[in-house]
DNA sequence: CTTTAAATATAGGGTGTCCTAACAACATTA
DNA sequence: TAATGTTGTTAGGACACCCTATATTTAAAG
């Protein structure tokens, strides 16, 4: 079983090869903010466990074992951070907290989280629950309550 | 800062304490999946800390500054818990996972998915987005598409 | 080609968390 | 109260992860 940490590895050296084509113990130490000696260890190890072939002063590139943890986490990543947005959680705070997810859950969880995500976007509009979600968030009260009670109770269920 | 770690053991901590009026290692131990010595060990850096108070061979309470966090703690996990389930999670692994993310989210991310939850509690009947979305989930198809292909496009923006 | 600057590597140390094994205290009950 | 079983404690060690300081290698510039 790998770490959480090990997977944040694996995750940002691919993120940086699809970008740059390469992977130096630079990059990874700064997009995980920590000192290039951590890294080297970290690097070392998956090595050794064959997610990762490291050759000394020239970079790292990811064994396709390697390549298909990173891409699950990274899809694990782009899944919670779209659905944190859907909830209106603010950018940078939604790609933060993304990060500390996407790590450990249930396979389960995951796949429910991405069918509510792709269940809002394969919605014809935007949708009206929603619409009535961010007036809760910001009046606290369920834009369907107020309407049942003049309306009399038609019967008809609403969006929320 | 308090370590995932160190917040499982408050929660733990709480929650035992309020089935059973008391609290003790083998209890805790029990509760984390660790063994007796990692408990001691860990009670003793929350007591030098001031979060519990630990007497040998006589158990282990909060303080209120422990139970401060263990409250925060259990909250967060309810809450998780809560939204794992009306997206319809199921109720082991919903748990568990709320365990997961419980820590370390920032406070505004707990706050939407809170919104949500209270959102959806807070319907005056069961949301027919809710509906939809498990048909979603058993059909991959939204029904709303469906209806809007036969409907011909009334413009009446259904519930997602 | 040499000097220097940047990147990388190693050595050595620290913290947090866990474990096993051996020992100590407590509780029960004969 | 002595024997026994349960619970709690300590000692000692392991592993993952991080750091600083110091060496080494490579790359760039003179």
């Amino acid at each position: 079983m790998l770490s959480r940490k090990a997977e944040d590895y694996l995750e940002a050296i691919l993120n940086i090869a699809e970008k740059k084509g390469y992977t130096r113990i630079k990059d990874i130490a700064l997009a995980l903010n920590v000192k290039p000696s951590s890294v080297v260890e970290m690097v070392k190890r998956l090595d050794d466990r064959g997610f990762v072939d490291y050759r000394k002063y020239d970079g790292v590139t990811l064994t396709p074992k390697g390549a298909e943890i990173g891409k699950a986490v990274w899809g694990r990543h782009t899944t919670i951070r779209a659905f944190l947005e859907i909830i209106k959680v603010p950018e940078p705070t939604a790609d933060k907290d993304a990060c500390i997810i996407e790590h450990e859950l249930e396979s389960k969880t995951i796949e429910q989280i991405r069918n509510l995500v792709d269940f809002v976007k394969s919605a014809p509009d935007y949708p009206q629950w929603l619409e009535h979600f961010e007036v809760f968030c910001n009046t606290g009260v369920h834009p369907c309550v107020e309407e049942k009670r003049k309306g009399k109770g038609k019967g008809h269920r609403l969006s929320n």
